[in-house]
DNA sequence: CCCGTACACTTTGATCCCGAACGACCGGTG
DNA sequence: CACCGGTCGTTCGGGATCAAAGTGTACGGG
């Protein structure tokens, strides 16, 4: 039910609650469908391939980033994720405990720790990837490898431009005003 | 950093780690993309103008949902929004609790609960919704609006092949056997 | 050699989120 | 009218999240 027919649908009662202001329509729909096919493609891996492993996919991503870029340090894992450090540092643990990955303190800098797939989380991945892979073909499988490309194309657009000038643009949006802090979080000591 | 490089970097990467196997770049490109954009995008939106609104990302969009679509009953509002009932059950009771959404219960069907904004959260919409989608149009600024109906249309086809094909496709991928648990969830009672 | 600044990971606090279990409720049946 | 299969929203267990505070290491002066 929903897809084109909501999504237009939804546009047009957007527009008519807006009275006379304009609304971005092409831009809007963008934005809404790169969520939507995001959750439908996480969601469908979940209950597919992560669900007999037993990962979140998140922890599946953390040890996707490691099995490809070998052995690293935990912030450019986290970055590379998508994931703050604090996270990682769970996320890791729980992939830890799991025997699929290793955690060893960096040999000269004592600050850095090193994050490595054990045997047991290559064999794992060496298996499960393949998996992960064929659904990430399913999901995708009413697009041409052409538009695969465009596609990855038209979005790599969108990250460029929040990547390069998204802080920017938040600053000139709060126009000097203290960023709200968020509700939850760590309070000041005081 | 990442983007254009990292990915085909990491393609590579993953092609040798699977040595003979073969990998679907392009579709494993595209999803990488999606989920990227997504997240770049929600995190932008959320340090944003829904920073300062002190809502999060899931209650914006369910209160997106019932003020477009008007009074509905919550499992509708869960499926147009994209998160679960119990999810749902929370968000609903902290957007009442901050006076935008009324939680009723249906006349003649004791089951059900509908969900409506309140006059303050038609208000708030109405303001903050062209500041939301101001941030929409600046996140695909660098594509035309010609290209972002293009990108909307290729994410539909991602979106209608999950929800019309995902679940028959989960299904054959068990082939009979009982899904696994999740490891988290409520336990039985006994 | 000691200090201060700069890093890098971890802990903490407050939420968020999913999905299985639950219990209230519906309509139909015997 | 008690029972039953099925549907709804709610509750609950446990992981995941982020940002700020905390802990510990590194390193260039003084």
């Amino acid at each position: 039910m929903p897809g084109q027919r909501s999504i237009t649908e939804a546009e047009k009662l957007a527009q008519a609650k807006l009275g006379g202001v304009p609304v971005r329509r092409e831009q809007m729909a963008a934005v809404a469908n790169i969520y939507r096919a995001a959750s439908a493609v996480r969601q469908h891996l979940e209950n597919s391939v992560l669900r007999d492993s037993d990962l979140t996919w998140t922890a599946f991503v953390v040890l996707w980033v490691v099995w490809v870029w070998g052995e690293s340090e935990t912030r450019h894992v986290a970055e590379e994720a998508g994931i703050s450090k604090g996270t990682l540092t769970g996320v890791s643990r729980t992939l830890e405990s799991r025997g699929l990955l290793r955690r060893t303190g960096h040999p000269t800098d004592g600050r850095l720790v090193l994050l490595a797939a054990t045997e047991k989380g290559e064999e794992f991945m060496g298996r499960v990837f393949p998996a992960f892979n064929e659904e990430e073909a399913f999901v995708t499988s009413r697009l041409s490898g052409e538009e695969c490309r465009d596609l990855a194309g038209l979005l790599r657009q969108v990250v460029l431009q929040v990547e390069e000038n998204g802080e920017a643009r938040r600053r000139s949006l709060l126009d000097g005003a203290p960023p709200t802090p968020r509700r939850s979080g760590r309070r000041p000591k005081a």
